[in-house]
DNA sequence: CGGTGGAAGATTTTT
DNA sequence: TCTTCCACCG
C-alpha cells in the first residue's frame, strides 16, 4: 500500500486554508478544547460515533484524535487511515495533519474511498485498468453497436445500481442482461469502472478471506468523516474492517444532503445501534452567531430525528438575519447586490456586536466574505449578471468552466490532442467538430478503437476508411502537429487562431479574449497549458483567495463557512424543489436549508421572488414554508424599495 | 457530410 | 426557455 498518492486532482495545488470550515472558530489549544471535544479525541473504544452539527469542529476533532494516537504511540501512522469523501476534504485533513505531524504525517492514508480502494487493488497482481466517462460511453457502443444513445443513459443507471447491490448483499443478485455483458467485457478486458471499484473492492473482501487477512493487518484504525454520506457499500467496508479495526466515524445527520446519489443516512444510526458503538456529541457551535444558529436549529426541528440535542452557541455575537422577499428574479438580484453594497460600505450603524472577544473589525466585511447560495445552478447566472452590473467580482463555484462550453470545447479538445494528451473519447470529440469528418465515420472509429490507446493516430493507422476521411484525418494529424510546431516557436496565443479557423468556429469576441489572455500566461509551454485546462475541466472549484464573492449551490457549499451568506430563491417549489413526478422529499430539502443556514457566521439574508420563469413558464411563487420556520421574532422582513424598478408589480401579477 | 426542424425533457455532484 | 437528440434531406 503506498501512502504517497501520486493523486490527480484538480485541488492538490490548492492548499485550502482560510476560508474554510473551522479554520479560525476552534480552540487552538488543548486548554481551549471544550469537554464534548476531549472526550471525543481520548475516548478508547473500538467503535465511536461521534455527532458533530455545523461549526462544531469536527475536522480538528478528527485530526487531533490522529494526532493523540499517534503522537502517545498507541498506533504507528501507518497503521491510520483518514478516508473521506472528496479529495477536498482529503486535502484538507492531510494539511492539517501536516500542520501537527510534520512529515509524519506522509506515513498515514489520507485519501478518498476511491483512492483507498484502488491503493488496496493495485498492489494485486494483474490488477485492473480504471475506465472514467468517455471510455464507458465508448466501450458501451463497441458492445452495443445498434443500441440508440437514449438506451445509453438507460443502461448505465442500471449498472451503477446493479454495482451498489453487488457490494450491498451477501450474495449479489442476477444482473439485467445488458448490465450482464457490460460487465463480462469489463472483465474480459481486464479494466474496472470507475463506479465499480468500491463494489468490487468490498466484495473482494467479502469473499476472498486472504485479502481481508492482508487489509486488516494493515488497517488498525479507521477515520471517517462526513459519515452521514456514506452508502451501503462504503458502510460495509468499514463494518468489514471493524472487525479487526478501530472505526471513528463523524458526522451529522443533520447535513445529508446527497440521498439523490445513493447516500443513506440512515446507516448513520445503524452504525449507532451497533452493540459495541461508543457515540459522543459535539454540541458546541463556534462559527455562527446566536439568532442565526437558532433559527437554523428552529427550522432543522422540522424534521423527525430521534435524540437530536441542541446546539449551543459559542459564538456571542448578535448576528443578523435578514428577509427580502421580491417581485421578481431580476429585482431580487438587485435587491442581493444593493445589500451587499449597504453591508460592505460600513456596518456598524446596523448595530452588529461583532462578539469576537474584543475585535472590533467592524465593517471588516470584503468580497471573499460573502457567498451567495442557490438552489439550483441554473439561478446563478441572473444574479452573476446583476453582480457584474455594479462592478462586484465573482466566482461561480460548480459551473463549467467557459472554454469547456459549447462553443470552444472543440479547441480545449484540439488542445489536448496537440499537446498528446488527448484519450480516444476526447479525439472522437474532436472529431465532431472537424470539418469533412460526420458522425458515420466517428462511428467506425469508436467502435473499432481500442480504448486507452496513448496515440490515436497509431491506434487508427490499419483501419480501412473511405479516402476522403482518412484524407481528412491526415490533414487534422498535420494541422495538430504544426499547431504544436508554431506554439513552441512563437506562442499559444498567436498559434490559436489558426486552430479556431481550422475548426471554423464562431466564438463570441468576449470569449476569445479569455482564452487568449489564459493562454498567454503559459507562453509556449503547450504541455503547461493544456494541464492547467484539464485540470480545470470539470468545473470551476471554489477559490478561498479570490477576492470575489462566491456564487454557488447549496450543495458545493457544504463545509464552507462565510461570514456573510445570502440564500436566493426561498421559494415553494424551488426550495423545497418539487419535481414533476411528484417524488419529493421535503426533509432532504430542509436539511439542504439548514446547511445553508449554518454556513453563516455573522450575516444570513435569505431572498425569494413572486414570479419565477421555470422550463419556459412564468409561474407564481409562494415563499418556502422553511421561511416560516424561522421564529418570527428573529427574522427582519426588508422591503426594499429599488430605484430601478417601477413602483408596484402587483398588476403585473393579475396575470398569472 | 452537414444543415435543418421538430420533439422531449429539464435538480443537486463526486470519483 | 433552452438544450439535446433524433430523423430527414440536399
Amino acid at each position: 500500500m503506498k501512502n504517497k498518492k501520486k493523486s490527480v486532482n484538480p485541488v492538490s495545488d490548492t492548499p485550502l486554508v482560510g476560508n474554510t470550515a473551522a479554520s479560525s472558530a476552534m480552540p487552538a489549544s488543548p486548554k481551549n478544547r471544550n469537554p464534548e471535544q476531549e472526550v471525543a479525541i481520548n475516548l478508547e473504544a473500538s467503535a465511536i460515533l461521534v455527532t458533530a452539527g455545523p461549526g462544531t469542529g469536527k475536522t480538528y476533532t478528527l485530526v487531533t484524535r490522529i494526532v493523540r494516537l499517534i503522537r502517545a504511540g498507541i498506533t504507528p501512522a501507518s497503521q491510520c487511515f483518514a478516508i473521506t469523501f472528496t479529495n477536498r476534504a482529503a486535502n484538507e485533513v492531510q494539511t492539517r495533519l501536516r500542520l501537527e505531524l510534520g512529515d509524519a504525517a506522509d506515513a498515514l492514508f489520507v485519501g478518498t474511498f476511491h483512492r483507498f480502494c484502488l491503493d488496496w487493488l493495485t498492489t494485486m497482481e494483474n490488477y485492473p485498468a480504471i475506465i472514467g466517462q468517455e471510455d464507458r460511453a465508448l466501450l458501451f457502443k463497441q458492445i452495443f453497436p445498434d443500441l440508440p444513445g437514449s438506451a445509453y443513459q438507460e443502461t448505465a443507471v442500471a449498472i451503477t445500481s446493479y454495482l451498489e447491490q453487488l457490494a450491498a448483499v451477501p450474495s449479489p443478485p442476477e444482473p439485467g442482461e445488458r448490465t450482464r455483458l457490460y460487465l463480462d467485457e469489463l472483465r474480459r478486458r481486464n479494466v474496472l469502472d470507475i463506479d465499480a471499484i468500491i463494489p468490487y473492492f468490498v466484495r473482494k473482501l467479502h469473499d476472498d478471506l486472504t485479502f481481508r487477512d492482508l487489509v486488516s493487518k494493515r488497517v488498525g484504525y479507521l477515520f471517517v468523516d462526513e459519515f452521514q454520506d456514506i452508502n451501503r457499500a462504503q458502510y460495509l467496508l468499514v463494518t468489514l474492517l471493524g472487525r479487526q479495526a478501530a472505526v471513528f466515524a463523524i458526522g451529522d445527520p443533520d447535513q445529508a444532503i446527497y440521498g439523490f446519489r445513493g447516500s443513506d443516512f440512515r446507516l448513520f444510526d445503524e452504525f449507532r445501534n451497533l452493540p459495541h458503538t461508543a457515540t459522543v456529541q459535539l454540541l458546541r457551535n463556534y462559527r455562527s452567531a446566536t439568532a442565526i444558529l437558532q433559527s437554523a436549529t428552529a427550522v432543522i426541528r422540522h424534521n423527525q430525528r430521534p435524540g437530536r440535542q441542541k446546539i449551543i452557541p459559542q459564538n456571542n455575537a448578535d448576528g443578523l438575519l435578514e428577509y427580502l422577499p421580491a417581485p421578481t428574479p431580476a429585482a431580487e438580484a438587485e435587491s442581493i447586490v444593493r445589500r451587499i453594497e449597504e453591508l460592505m460600505a460600513g456596518i456598524s450603524h446596523f448595530s452588529i456586536n461583532s462578539g469576537r472577544g474584543g475585535e472590533t473589525e467592524e465593517g471588516g466585511i470584503s468580497f471573499r466574505d460573502i457567498a451567495i447560495l442557490t438552489r439550483l445552478s441554473r439561478q446563478t447566472p441572473e444574479i452573476a449578471k446583476a453582480l457584474d452590473r455594479r462592478g462586484i467580482p465573482c466566482q461561480q463555484v460548480g459551473s463549467t468552466p467557459f472554454f469547456m462550453a459549447n462553443h470552444l470545447s472543440p479547441l480545449y479538445y484540439f488542445i489536448k490532442a496537440a499537446s498528446g494528451m488527448a484519450s480516444v473519447g476526447e479525439y472522437l470529440e474532436l472529431l465532431k467538430t472537424c470539418p469533412g469528418i460526420g458522425a458515420h465515420t466517428i462511428e467506425i472509429l469508436a467502435t473499432t478503437v481500442q480504448p486507452g490507446y496513448t496515440d490515436f493516430f497509431i491506434a487508427i493507422d490499419g483501419l480501412k476508411l473511405a479516402t476522403g476521411q482518412a484524407t481528412q484525418l491526415a490533414k487534422l494529424h498535420e494541422k495538430l502537429r504544426v499547431f504544436k510546431q508554431s506554439c513552441i516557436i512563437n506562442n499559444i496565443s498567436s498559434s490559436i487562431n489558426e486552430a479556431i479557423s481550422y475548426l471554423d468556429l464562431t466564438i463570441p469576441e468576449s470569449e476569445t479574449k479569455r482564452f487568449f489572455a489564459l493562454s498567454g500566461i503559459f507562453g509556449n509551454d503547450l504541455a503547461a497549458f493544456a494541464n492547467h485546462l484539464e485540470h480545470n475541466s470539470a468545473n470551476t472549484i471554489y477559490d478561498p483567495r479570490a477576492e470575489a464573492v462566491a456564487l454557488m449551490t447549496l450543495h458545493s457549499a457544504k463545509g464552507l463557512e462565510f461570514p456573510l451568506i445570502f440564500i436566493a430563491g426561498v421559494e415553494e417549489g424551488i426550495l423545497p424543489y418539487s419535481h414533476h413526478d411528484g417524488r419529493d422529499d421535503i426533509e432532504e430539502e430542509r436539511r439542504l436549508f439548514y446547511v445553508g443556514m449554518t454556513r453563516a457566521s455573522r450575516f444570513l439574508i435569505v431572498s425569494s421572488s413572486a414570479t419565477r420563469t421555470l422550463h419556459g413558464i412564468s409561474r407564481r411563487m409562494q415563499p418556502s414554508r422553511f421561511i416560516r420556520e424561522i421564529p418570527p421574532g428573529l427574522l427582519k422582513t426588508v422591503e426594499h424599495k429599488l430605484p430601478g424598478h417601477k413602483k408596484t408589480t402587483a398588476n403585473q401579477l393579475k396575470l398569472f
